[in-house]
DNA sequence: TTGCTCCTCACGTCACGTGAGGTGGC
DNA sequence: TTGCTCCTCACGTCACGTGAGGTGGC
């Protein structure tokens, strides 16, 4: 049986981490009926991993206990999982296409500044720097 | 005088968007003693539009509202601005190639999965798929 | 006694969105 | 009366990290 450092250790994270599945209910770990400590045997390593394989892949903690629930019943959660990845693969590119963009405003943002002189804000401006963006600066 | 949902259409955003700006004091609006609404005035209208703008820098709204410190004390806040978008571009700098790499993982992984079997999870394995991954995977 | 680990709340993070329950003006 | 907008809580989001305050074993 093993403590929430040992475990955390055993999977490469933090007790922080451990507690946390533990309070969302991705592990249950049995007590130590003499101080209430965490025991966790060697299934919790099994699935500490599993989430950290998981969430490596992009999955979410509720994801994944979603998967541990067909797990339980004994389905395969496999169709599931490749459906959850396509998912999540459009979702990164759509945000990976959003990061892009923002960096190519800052990008180009930072340069034109470099002609601009500091000013203190007037009634007119805030800072002339950041108003001298277009409202919808390739939208 | 501007009501809440009259400043959102002004400045393109949500009512629950200036109501939240309102919450965190970015904005303070005057009430009207009848009725408890928020009012607001053109220069709201013009701090809403910086927001947005901003906000489309990557700037957060904690940073904003330095922005606005500045403006209220005097201070020219353009250094601070230069600083702070330079932070800003290293920093979505890595979380472009963190979301890269995501990506890359999924991609392949997606790719791997086509030649393996659906299963159902049995004492080894909760699924393979999953577990197909290596822990420390292109690290 | 000192150090280390463990425990349980419970709040903070980011920028809102979303009910719930109620009011005011046309 | 119906619709629309307004109001104030207050919770949910995501995956933890971080105190606060206290306990147990070497």
């Amino acid at each position: 049986m093993l403590t929430v450092s040992a475990l955390s250790k055993a999977a490469q994270t933090t007790p922080d981490a451990i507690r946390h599945y533990v309070r969302i209910g991705l592990l249950k770990p049995s007590r130590n009926p003499d101080n209430g400590y965490r025991l966790f045997n060697s299934d919790d390593v099994k699935k500490v991993q599993f989430i950290c394989r998981a969430k490596r892949l992009g999955f979410t903690l509720r994801e994944i206990d979603t998967i541990f629930d067909h797990g339980r019943s004994g389905q395969s959660p496999c169709p599931t999982v490749r459906e959850m990845i396509r998912q999540r693969i459009n979702e990164n590119r759509e945000k990976l296409a959003g990061l892009n963009q923002l960096q190519q405003r800052m990008d180009s943002a930072l340069e034109r500044w470099k002609t601009m002189p500091d000013k203190e804000p007037d009634g007119e401006a805030i800072c002339h720097l950041i108003e001298s963006i277009t409202k919808g600066e390739r939208r």
